[in-house]
DNA sequence: GCACTGACTCCCA
DNA sequence: ATGGGAGCCAGTG
């Protein structure tokens, strides 16, 4: 299959996350134009390939928590890029009110 | 083509 | 506030 193009639109949204804020499987998926894809968007963030540059690691889910066991590898370099780009962890949970990227949901910035 | 699984979320006890 | 269960959408066997 090679490349999906809902996945390259989830790549493009993600893309567009701003460094040092954070956005949920949920919220990405809305502006994706997929309402109830979350799960999708874990499907296309695990398929994308480092040759991109998808900051997929701003991307938690709806808890502000790393969608990964504590200590599993690819959570702790998540929780490595985050830090170093000034997300704080309390507990290993991330303050949403505070880091959350908004924008007008409401319109499909992303539709093409 | 059916059934299970998963980088999810929401609702209710 | 926390935990368990059902719903959802794609990918995989």
């Amino acid at each position: 299959m090679r490349v999906n193009p809902k996945h390259q639109k989830i790549w493009t949204v993600v893309k567009n996350i701003p460094k040092g804020l954070v956005s949920t499987y949920g919220d990405v998926a809305r502006c994706a134009g997929f309402p109830r894809g979350a799960r999708m968007v874990g499907v296309a963030l695990r398929a994308a390939p480092d040759g991109l540059n998808v900051p997929w690691y701003r991307v938690i889910n709806a808890k502000g928590q790393i969608s990964f066991p504590t200590g599993h590898e690819k959570e702790l370099t998540q929780r490595e890029h985050l830090e170093k780009e000034g997300v704080v962890f309390s507990s290993g949970i991330v303050n949403l009110k505070k880091y959350a990227w908004r924008v007008g949901l409401d319109r499909e910035l992303w539709q093409m």
